[in-house]
RNA sequence: GGGCGCAUAGCUCAGCUGGGAGAGCACUUGCCUUACAAGCAAGGGGUCAUAGGUUCAAGUCCUAUUGCGCCCACCA
């Protein structure tokens, strides 16, 4: 046993060490057993992009806290790390690098070269994101730890690939996407990002060819992708328009006849009723086109320059052509009019460039069929939300799903398993690369150049990292995962994509629970982000309070799915609460030199605030687990926080202080044995939270041989329910705070010692006389005497009431006694107003009849106490007015 | 256009299945009391957004309204 605990809790000195004694011993090791049950969590994986912010904190905190719960519920606990090669986030940092480093773009150095490079990145940054992981405490496997990349999951992300191909899920077309022509490549649509923007509102007229003083004037906020017009569309129903059905307009200054065709399509209120047909550049436009089989003529780059459809134009990016050719139809007076709009632009996720619809030859997932599962889980529960309303966002989104477009024109990230034979244009999607073609035997084949979006290779994440597609013995014990812990930001992205994948490939769910948590937000509210620079990076914040204050800042005051604010506030006191408990800590080594005696001596020999402590801390178990249980981590941690502060150390100890400065050997051995108990399971509810310091305060405590995160989490005991008793102590507590309130509003320093009478009767007056060393000790009193006569009580005496008892204090100065009457005034006031507000509610005859008998019985108690009171202040009030006339 | 969330003390937020309004910080007063000034003790401060409804009883459930925020959607 040490006792050398600093006077100042000082987390630099022991986190580090700590987190090397858990990972030797092997602390966070998950292996298969079956003589234990699994508990899985598997770490959604950072991007390599870059370092740990506030976001990956409170995520992992989160599973932390859950993992470490559960281990010490006896749980084979397993939480696997890993990080993401997050292809096209990656992929743009690494081009970036190089054009600072060396000037070239990636097309100059070439793919081998520039994949060269994006490994280094991911072997320097993985390695600093691992590190930030370690700082901030969390106890996951590292010997498990995976990369999308790696080659397990690659082999996972191949086999998915074919496997899906061969049963007609994933498919090759030619149809519009979304495209970045920043980052040149395609998007799945939900890594476009929309937002209103100001624009406008071209009206432009198309002649009619065979009466060329006739036009029709449609109207678009796009003029540039007029090259790309393949007809002009008009409602059926259209009364305007009836006679123009068929015929044929000229698209001014790209000189080409178009048709005008009738579709349901165009809304007759809006603009001229008459809409541009550009099916290579328009999603709506793209779908009547094909119901007419127009063609689809693409009038840009990659790179959002106008192609040689542009005519003049050609080579020109598409804003600077809009500028021109508007200035050209205003000039040529095909231009009407130009009215001011606010429209929804798309923009890509990464780099927010404006996106062009485009068409393309890209790989889909067929999404309708692999959706029905993924929806069914989530109605029969198999997969249930927390916070619930994000499942009906899941089912939304699920019941609406369209194609998921799933190539990208990027080096980094999975290449796409597919092969064309450049003899016979055959496609063959092969697990390993194929020699001949299929179909003709040439050998003339080449692999696909596209990669794949790198939320394919993440779907498949809660099982690759089991060891999938082989059949491993890890993969049959923890899958399915229990929760899986995740931002509501990316439930498309992510959560959605591992469902249906699991289902599909599985046949059961990745996860049970969905714990969904909200973002960390900055002091002001705002969301933290690189471009307002308002991140607080957590090392830092380590630095400064330590991983566990953090942690504790990140856990308290919050529910599922809603925002976390990041408050300095709330990391010191935070900060403060840890060293609170160090210090409450280092007062118990102080105070337990020597052997500790057996419960079975300790407990005949329970004194009431013993037994009150020991009731206290079983209800704090029993509903702090509770509450984990419900996933109300928020409400545990402050509950924990509630019972070591204000009970513990503001009651208990200052109770027991008595006792060990005291004579008593045997009561002293007692209070030893109680302090070190309720200590050890104070920890151990903390211990989820708070890891460090409270393994480093275990490591000083008698007969901790095992770890604490090794230690099982602490159980109700029906032999420590002293609940009935808890009153006897309350009693003394309420005489404390009375005899407390009178020094304060009497201004009597603290220091001076006061004289004390009580008047009690039966039971009350047992159990007062029972406390009286700790109501001397607590309320600074010099002597307490315990009357039952009214002769008895002192005529200059200050007083309170309590229940059935009474309180008198004796001053040496007079007192004052006008005071005296005002506060008595005040507290009859407020007696009687208590008693009114009973009186209403049982004198309502629906109360009387309806309420639960418990509450009745509870305010028919209130009546009784509170008529009592209100006498014996009245009383006292009228001696007082009698005395000063 | 559809959906969701929030509105509680000066600030930031808790408040689970309805039964006398809470925490942290800030504020006032007094204390360096032998674990802790990163502390101790005592206090002030709230018609729980508004209006209805259900109920014996509503911060809590229902409806509507207002304000703020978010998500989804092919508004040419």
């Amino acid at each position: 046993m040490e006792n050398n605990l600093t006077k100042t809790y000082n987390p630099k000195e022991f986190e580090e060490r700590i987190y090397h004694k858990w990972e030797e011993n092997g602390c966070f090791r998950a292996v298969v057993d079956y003589s234990k049950k699994p508990f899985t969590i598997v770490m959604p994986p950072p991007n390599i992009t870059g370092q740990l912010h506030m976001g990956h904190a409170l995520d992992q905190t989160l599973q932390d806290v859950l993992t470490r719960w559960k281990r010490m519920q006896g749980f084979n606990a397993l939480w696997l790390p890993g990080s993401d090669h997050a292809s096209i986030a990656t992929e743009v940092k690494v081009a970036e690098k190089i054009k600072n480093d060396e000037g070239k773009t990636k097309e100059e150095l070439g793919r081998e070269e520039f994949l060269k490079r994006a490994w280094e990145w991911k072997e320097t940054y993985g390695g600093r994101i691992t590190e930030q992981i370690r700082k901030l405490g969390n106890s996951c496997d590292w010997e498990r730890e995976r990369f999308t990349m790696d080659e397990g999951c690659s082999k996972a992300v191949t086999e998915v690939f074919v496997r899906l191909y061969e049963k007609g899920l994933i498919y090759r077309g030619n149809r519009l996407i979304n495209w970045c022509p920043s980052c040149e490549t395609s998007l799945s649509d939900i890594e476009v990002e929309h937002e209103d923007k100001s624009g406008k509102y071209y009206y432009i007229k198309y002649p009619l060819i065979d009466a060329p003083d006739e036009f029709i004037c449609i109207a678009t906020t796009r003029p540039e992708t007029m090259f790309g017009d393949t007809a002009v569309a008009v409602h059926p129903d259209d009364k305007r328009y009836q006679h123009l059905i068929g015929r044929k307009v000229l698209l001014p200054i790209a000189d080409r006849e178009i048709e005008i065709i009738a579709d349901e399509y165009p809304d007759m209120e809006k603009g001229t009723g008459a809409v541009k047909i550009t099916p290579a550049h328009d999603p709506n436009d793209f779908i009547v086109g094909e119901r007419h089989n127009l063609e689809k003529v693409i009038c840009m780059n990659e790179n959002a320059t106008m192609n040689k459809n542009a005519g003049k134009y050609e080579g020109m990016d598409r804003y600077a052509c809009r500028k021109l050719l508007v200035k050209e139809l205003e000039e040529k007076g095909y231009l009407v009019k130009i009215e001011e709009t606010t429209h929804s632009v798309g923009a890509c996720y990464r780099c927010d460039t404006v996106i062009e619809p485009m068409l393309s030859d890209q790989w889909f997932v067929k999404m309708e069929e692999l959706a029905k599962p993924a929806i069914e889980v989530a109605k029969d529960g198999r997969l249930q939300h927390v916070p619930e309303r994000f499942g009906k966002i899941y089912l939304h989104w699920l019941e609406n799903i369209k194609d998921w477009c799933i190539s990208r024109q990027l080096w980094w990230g999975h290449r796409i398993p597919a092969y064309y034979c450049e003899d016979c244009g055959e496609i063959i999607v092969s697990r390993s690369t194929p020699e001949r073609c299929t179909k003709c035997a040439s050998s003339k084949l080449k692999q696909d150049e596209d990669v794949l979006d790198t939320w394919f290779s993440s779907g498949l994440w809660p099982f690759s990292t089991l060891g999938w597609p082989e059949e491993t013995e890890d993969l049959k014990y923890f899958y399915p995962t229990d929760v899986l812990v995740t931002g509501y930001d990316i439930i498309f992205f992510w959560v959605i994509r591992m469902v249906f994948s699991g289902l599909e490939q599985m046949g059961d769910v990745p996860f049970k629970y969905v714990y969904v948590h909200g973002l960390v937000r900055d002091e002001e509210g705002r969301k933290m982000s690189k471009s307002l620079g308002n991140g607080v990076d957590p090392l830092e914040i380590i630095g400064q309070y330590g991983a566990d204050a953090l942690r504790f800042m990140l856990m308290t005051g919050i529910t599922p799915g809603n925002d976390v604010r990041f408050k300095t506030d709330k990391l010191e006191s935070s900060r403060n609460f840890a060293n609170k408990l160090w210090n409450a800590s280092r007062f118990v080594l102080m105070n337990i030199q020597g052997d500790l005696i057996s419960e079975e001596k300790a407990e005949k020999m329970y004194l009431d605030e013993d037994k009150w402590i020991l009731s206290r801390i079983n209800s704090v178990i029993q509903e702090v687990t509770t509450n984990m249980d419900k996933f109300e981590l928020g409400m545990a941690a402050q509950k924990t926080y509630d019972f070591i502060w204000s009970e513990y150390c503001d009651w208990y100890i200052e109770m027991v202080k008595s006792r060990l400065y005291g004579e008593d050997e045997a009561d002293k051995d007692v209070a030893r044995y109680v302090l070190i108990k309720v200590l050890k399971d104070m920890l151990k509810l903390l211990h989820p939270f708070m890891p460090f310091i409270t393994e480093e305060i275990w490591s000083h405590l008698p007969e901790t041989d095992v770890m604490l995160i090794k230690e099982s989490w602490p159980e109700y005991n029906q032999a420590m329910d002293y609940s009935r008793e808890e009153e006897k102590i309350e009693l003394i507590m309420d005489v404390i705070r009375a005899i407390r309130n009178i020094r304060a509003e009497a201004e009597t320093p603290p220091s001076k010692k006061l004289n004390l009478v009580i008047m009690a009767q039966g039971k009350e007056r047992d159990h007062i006389s029972k406390g009286e060393r700790y109501i001397k000790a607590l309320a600074n009193i010099l002597e307490i005497s315990i009357v039952q006569d009214k002769k008895e009580i002192p005529e200059d005496a200050m007083s309170s009431v309590i229940r059935n008892v009474e309180i008198f204090i004796t001053l040496d100065e007079l007192v004052d006694f006008n005071a005296e009457v005002e506060r008595l005034e005040k507290e009859r006031d407020k007696l009687q107003k208590e008693i009114e507000r009973v009186d209403k509610k049982l004198s309502n005859e629906g109360f009387i009849s309806k309420a639960p008998q418990s509450v009745v019985d509870e305010e028919k108690d209130k009546r009784i106490k509170y008529q009592e009171m209100l006498e014996k202040v009245t009383e006292r009030l009228e001696i007082i007015k009698r005395k000063i006339g």
